[in-house]
DNA sequence: CGTCGATTTCAGAAACTTTTGAAATCTGTG
DNA sequence: CACAGATTTCAAAAGTTTCTGAAATCGACG
């Protein structure tokens, strides 16, 4: 399978991009190359497409899949593993925000939970500054899971509210946390 | 300048968080050291605190003063340059979310809408994939942008907003996006 | 239970990034 | 305009990650 022109502009580009977004090229680029084909493809497919060798795309594929980002077909009559990308985009991205997420952030906020239980009162700065991050870090993804748990449609509805966001939550009220201190 | 233990292990964190979060080793122990500081720390101070080398350290400030996360100071009658941190957290958040959207999904953005441009309709599938995913990142880095006009007190808010968002965004009204017809 | 295609593992080679110390440059002051 | 302190640049060493081909493992089928 040799990609078309479109696609192996937009695979060269994941490639390159896959540094910045913490993978790397070939696991970019297989993910392109999936995210463009309707069809499911195995492995002998990439190989020959991206031009790599059969163990890379072998590494890549468990990449992929440690992130959850590809899905696992199977093929009547065949039994070599076939793989795709979920159809659907907001999957895609949900699934993103729930890894990155994992890999990024939680750790932090596990090590931050922990300096604060240790914390003997003798760095007043550090520890008021550490518990300030906690209490931020918690409420950004606390906001994360509601949002995660709205259906698509609403979810859809908020982003696009544009400008109006604003006197909408006036009217929602409510009281208002330390953090919100900030200028 | 001797680190606290607090200060040690939070450094350490974020130097070991470095590499996830595409920065290196030192550039996330400056950052960390910094971060824990009241007051303003100059080049020499930081490496010996971190025991580096003073052109490590060199680097290292480059690169944060390039993601625009540390302030410069100047100390009176002394023409060393002294570095800190923002106070404000929101801040400090507001500054990694531009960053990180201007390296990691701007440039995508641009070929995206290169790619759309010069598609030929032959590649049905592909042509529709790329202005799917060039439409979602629109959408939500729209909704990026209107956050940020946001003042802090409105956005902690919406953060805090749980539950209660979700019979907000149905007064609301207004049309509803193609895209929102992922299920 | 041996064969065969498919897949994974692994150790080393290649590529890339980080860190260093030394040299070069910059900048304010006498 | 020279000097002294401060900072940056640079080439090379050290460290890390990626990629490969060869060998090992897997698993369905006869």
């Amino acid at each position: 399978m040799r990609p078309t022109p479109l696609q192996q502009e937009f695979i060269l580009h994941f490639g390159e991009m896959g540094s910045r977004w913490g993978i790397n090229r070939t696991v970019g680029q297989i993910y392109a190359l999936l995210f463009l084909s309707e069809a499911p493809l195995n492995a002998e497919t990439i190989t020959k497409a991206l031009n790599i060798s059969r163990s890379n795309t072998s590494m890549g594929l468990k990449e992929l899949q440690s992130w959850n980002l590809v899905r696992l077909k199977h093929i009547p009559d065949d039994r070599r593993d076939y793989f795709t990308t979920p159809e659907d985009l907001w999957e895609i991205v949900r699934t993103l925000i729930a890894e990155r997420k994992k890999r990024e952030i939680d750790p932090t906020l596990t090590k931050l939970r922990e300096l604060e239980m240790t914390a003997s009162g003798g760095d007043t700065y550090a520890e008021a500054r550490i518990s300030e991050l906690r209490e931020l870090i918690e409420m950004m993804t606390g906001f994360y899971d509601d949002m995660e748990r709205l259906e698509t449609v609403r979810l859809v509805k908020l982003l696009t509210l544009g400008s109006r966001i604003s006197g909408l939550i006036e009217k929602a009220g409510g009281a208002l946390p330390a953090l919100a201190k900030g200028h």
